[in-house]
DNA sequence: CTACTTTGATAGACAGTGTCTACAAGATGA
DNA sequence: TCATCTTGTAGACACTGTCTATCAAAGTAG
């Protein structure tokens, strides 16, 4: 294995371990046994580091996406709005860095094409349920990636609210599953 | 005015103005004129300061949800939806420090009698809706503020992928209003 | 085999950060 | 007047990311 992907390993090891204010440089490097300086002659700063780690994310989301079981096109995007929760909430460390524009570079061709693949994989599912459904909800003839998009929002939102701890008012305190029941019967009847 | 709020005040203005980047504890000092260690006996750390300043967002988010036009209550939901998701793209500064849990300190009881006091001015948006509205597109009988919570979720997230430049594909970038238009289609028909 | 280049790693430095502590000046109150 | 409290200052400390000089090892061309 390279010495640059070793690092990406150790730091996604640091992250989900110890969470992203761990995920420093100088500890990358001392996690993996170098100095502090080795990491710049593999990246050229932290960002291109932290965007691969990134990308090891959405990656591994997309590997998800493709393990969802069989089924008619309302099951399988079904299921994938639940593992895009289920990801979110069970690795919370990689699903904030995904999202967190300054420790990444946003631009990054890696990062792009593979948070591009994960939103085609499931624009394309929304497609396949639409062009099945008769009972549509939604005002027929809306693009389907328009519809995509918006539903990719909604489970966004509800796993980022949820690890901020802001699905709850004082008193009320629902679980992203009970919220994401909700969120499916809107856009899915 | 107090020491401390004109630390907070100043704190917001180089928010909207330099980013949340820009919002370090020497930097506020520098900009209200004051040495670097003088706003450490006005707030035990940096974190206070910016639940002060998120505080402060909140806020002025409930404001806005308080100058809603009048109307039927599925016009107020829905003012009410378009509202944050502008709030969001106009401030994107201040909504980002406001759901930053590295930044500021979620157990802040101002900050989150504010947040709560946003969630339950909207959870009584759609309650009032839906106790008018006969088309029932939901589940009947479900929990009103568990559909404020999966509504909610749904314009954060919308806000936040728009935000992070991740409503595109590579070939596909609506706007926040279309993919709103949908969502408020899912919801409310 | 020998020179040279390339690659990888190291250690030191620098500016910037949050936070802590010692200190000073000024107001307040007994 | 004297003591105390408040507010602000300046310096230090341990971090951080990044830059640079140095060095060792490993090819590689002659």
């Amino acid at each position: 294995m390279s010495a640059r992907q070793r690092l990406i390993r150790t730091a996604a090891d640091l992250l989900v371990g110890s969470g992203v204010e761990a995920v420093t440089l100088r500890g990358i490097a001392k996690a993996a046994g170098v100095s502090h300086g080795a990491p710049l002659r593999h990246f050229s700063g932290r960002a291109e580091l932290l965007s691969a780690v990134a990308t090891l994310g959405f990656t591994q989301l997309l590997q998800r996406g493709a393990q969802l079981p069989d089924g008619t096109p309302r099951e399988r995007v079904t299921a994938a709005c639940h593992a895009y929760v289920d990801f979110a909430v069970t690795n919370p460390a990689m699903f904030e860095l995904m999202f967190r524009r300054d420790l990444i570079d946003p631009e990054e061709p890696g990062l792009v094409s593979a948070s591009s693949a994960v939103f085609d994989t499931f624009a394309e599912l929304v497609r396949l349920d639409r062009a099945e459904a008769d009972d549509d909800r939604l005002r027929p003839g809306t693009d389907p990636r328009l519809v995509a998009a918006s539903l990719w929002g909604a489970l966004h939102g509800l796993a980022q609210l949820w690890l901020w701890g802001g699905l709850a008012g004082a008193s009320f305190a629902p679980s992203p599953e009970s919220a994401l029941a909700v969120t499916l019967d809107a856009y899915l009847g």
